[in-house]
RNA sequence: GCCAAUAUAGCUCAGUUGGUAGAGCAGCGGUUUCGUAAACCGCAGGUCAAGGGUUCGAGUCCCUUUAUUGGCUCCA
């Protein structure tokens, strides 16, 4: 049998389980192994091998492992709680980004306490380092295996599978469950476990059915690898935006309003500087900026089908016995206005942008700091065209997604979704539409996954995602295709023939919302805004009160050039003045005693904390106007 | 909305088995004029989220409501 490896070809003798041949290898290795990769897919280290293959063995450098290992941590967790509560009933546990969980079904809700004790638990079993043991079993009885142990979650489960699946359970200890593997090869190997929290979960995810009591955790390889991953998270915290709105006095949401943020000076500075960049480039890339109303009439909504399809998350209120609505969205508003006059061919495509103030009533448990908030102004445009302009527009719009999106430096994920159930228009329409949203990104050469019926029910869309401090991802930038708002208000062009024909109409939004945007950018700089965006650009600090009228000098000739700039008088030492600029993140403190004062140069500081050193006003200008002009990252 | 936890000064947090509410920072008043992340002294600041209950007595125990946090669902 010859044996494949990563790094070239070796011999084995015939039935030697991947386990063996680590153990045969591990000098080499170094590493301890986790599990193999066999042919391309992954398995267990103890499963012999008696057949010519390409063998990877796996440590838990490799993410495959880690998910392996995470796995097998979320089956000691369901031993644990099984043998703690033998009437908990078990639906399903796998690994996921950072971690793992299991979802149970138990009568009284888990509680911190009993936390603890599953961890206690779980330790006592990977000192007992069981094997894991596979098996199979026909459909029938697999189906009656778990029934005996009333399992009627897995029952489902298997119920559900396709008739000729494999159905492989996994046994550790007393411990069996319906798996698809792979597995560590003991429980011994799962050394460095935390369970992090407790949560309901619908089963299935859906608010149908029953909620079952979630147990996340993590675990890796070592106890200095957890240690340093728990680390992360707590400093990961300090980056959060919500809690720099407040220390750097830029925005926050108070009690008084759940999911209506406030934006304090500093953080509306950051907002008008977002603004003005956006207009800028809309107008560059061909747009037209339009306002609609916040409110308009029920009469409007039954039209756009919101009042029937939208009414829970909707602000109404009655005026003179006529019912209006806040709007949660744009697009009624710039169908208005593009039905103020005839269009013709050659006036499309129609781009008109609006930076939309919406309302929508969303869950009372959703909200997110600025993430989630019930009233955010979205970068809205809406382009209406020809069905042949569709695949170049949108690669118009990606690019200029993309392009801001670079501005700042953030890396984001792009996600096809596509044709869901409760979809309208024909299958052409659709395969038209998806074709033009695929095509462009396939042109584009964009790496994208695909969100098989995610699409909202009017069209299929490309979603962007952009990921916080924490690793959770947020939708920003969306392209949306819709077929049903131009038939609802009967949206027409002239096309070449003379006829009228129905426009193709897309939503499009860049930052998404404003105030996701900022949460994002927030936390992406962890406050350190670049210094085009900076609230506070410079911040002069005087060593004495001498200093004063030279530095009140400075910060009248950086002000007169478009510099923001702070100035501190205070009668402090020079360390508790840098110490505080610092702490509120301000790129630039210039420092002025005596020695400055003399020779007419200010002595720079960065926030990073190096000194400059000192230069003349007008040299300093020169470069923070160098570096706002080029929107430096720094 | 659902599951769980939490709510004490502007901020971060103490507050023991129920017995008159505390610290640091920030603020204000002084002293200090100082060289790159916290000078010193003093003062003031709270209907303990709101409402109800138990008790001689509630920040502390119970109930309701509101908000927040972590998830689920939903979504920009």
């Amino acid at each position: 049998m010859i044996i494949t490896l990563k790094d070239g070809k070796r011999e084995f003798a015939n039935g030697l389980s991947a386990l063996d041949i680590a153990g045969q290898l591990s000098q080499e290795l170094k590493k301890q192994a986790i599990c193999a990769r066999v042919d391309g897919a992954i398995t267990e280290l103890w499963k012999p091998i008696d057949h010519d293959c390409a063998l990877e063995i796996l440590t838990f450098e490799d993410d495959e492992a880690k998910r392996v290992l995470r796995h097998t941590a979320s089956h000691v967790l369901a031993q644990a709680v099984k043998k703690l509560k033998p009437n908990a009933k078990l639906a399903i546990g796998p690994a996921i980004e950072n971690g793992f969980y299991y979802d149970f079904d138990v009568d009284e809700p888990f509680t911190p306490d009993f936390l603890v004790d599953v961890e206690k638990e779980m330790a006592r079993i990977v000192i007992k380092n069981d094997r894991f043991e596979g098996f199979e079993l026909p459909r029938a009885e697999a189906i009656q295996f778990m029934q005996e142990r009333n399992e009627p979650y897995k029952v489902q489960l298997i119920e559900d599978l396709p008739e000729d699946a494999p159905l492989s359970f996994y046994k550790q200890g007393d411990f069996t469950d319906l798996c698809a593997g792979p597995h560590l090869p003991s429980t011994g190997k799962v050394k460095a476990f935390k369970l992090t929290s407790i949560a309901g979960a619908y089963w299935r995810g859906s608010e149908k059915n029953k909620m079952l009591q979630r147990i996340y955790g993590t675990a890796f390889a070592d106890k200095a690898e957890l240690d340093a991953y728990l680390q992360r998270i707590e400093e990961a915290k300090k980056r959060d935006h919500r809690r720099l709105g407040r220390e750097l006095d830029l925005f926050d949401i108070r009690d008084e309003g759940p999911g209506f943020p406030f934006f304090y000076p500093k953080g509306m500075v950051l907002r008008n500087l977002l603004e003005d960049y956006w207009r800028q480039i809309h107008h560059e890339a061909g747009y037209e900026e339009i306002k609609t109303p916040i409110m308009l009439n029920r009469a409007l909504w039954e039209r756009s089908g919101h009042w029937d399809h939208y009414k829970d998350n909707m602000y109404t209120t009655k005026i003179d016995d006529m019912d209006f609505a806040i709007k949660p969205m744009n697009c009624p508003g710039g169908i208005l206005v593009y039905q103020r006059k005839l269009w013709s061919y050659r006036d499309l495509p129609c781009r008109s942008g609006e930076l939309g103030l919406v309302h929508r009533h969303e869950l009372s448990g959703a909200l997110h700091g600025l993430m989630r908030v019930r009233c955010f102004t979205q970068d809205d445009a809406h382009i209406f065209m020809t069905p042949e302009q569709i695949r170049d527009e949108i690669k118009g719009v990606y690019r200029l997604i993309d392009k801001v999106y670079q501005t700042f430096g953030f890396p984001y994920k792009v996600e096809l979704s596509t044709r869901p159930e409760n979809a309208i228009g024909t299958d052409e329409m659709w395969a038209l539409a998806t074709e033009g949203l695929q095509g462009a990104l396939d042109d584009l050469a964009v790496p994208y996954t695909i969100n098989e019926g995610d699409g909202a029910f009017y069209g299929p869309k490309i979603d962007f995602h952009l990921e916080d401090s924490l690793g959770r991802t947020w939708q920003c930038g969306t392209i949306q295709l819709d077929m049903n708002l131009p038939e609802r208000f009967d949206l027409t062009y002239t096309g070449p023939d003379g006829e009228k024909h129905r426009p193709v109409m897309i939503h499009r939004v860049v930052l998404g919302s404003i105030e996701r945007f900022i949460g994002i950018l927030t936390e992406h700089f962890a406050g350190a805004f670049p210094l085009w965006l900076a609230p506070v650009q410079v911040k002069v600090l005087t060593i004495t009160d001498r200093c004063d009228e030279m530095a009140k000098a400075v910060r009248a000739k950086l002000e007169a050039a478009g510099i923001r700039t702070e100035l501190d008088l205070r009668n402090e030492k020079i360390g508790f003045k840098v110490r505080e600029a610092q702490m509120m993140k301000i790129p630039y403190m210039l420092v002025l005693g005596d020695k400055e004062v003399e020779d007419q140069v200010v002595n720079v500081r960065t926030r990073k904390g190096d000194t400059i050193g000192t230069m003349n006003v007008d040299a300093l200008l020169e470069m923070l106007k160098q570096q706002i002009a080029t929107k430096a990252l720094q």
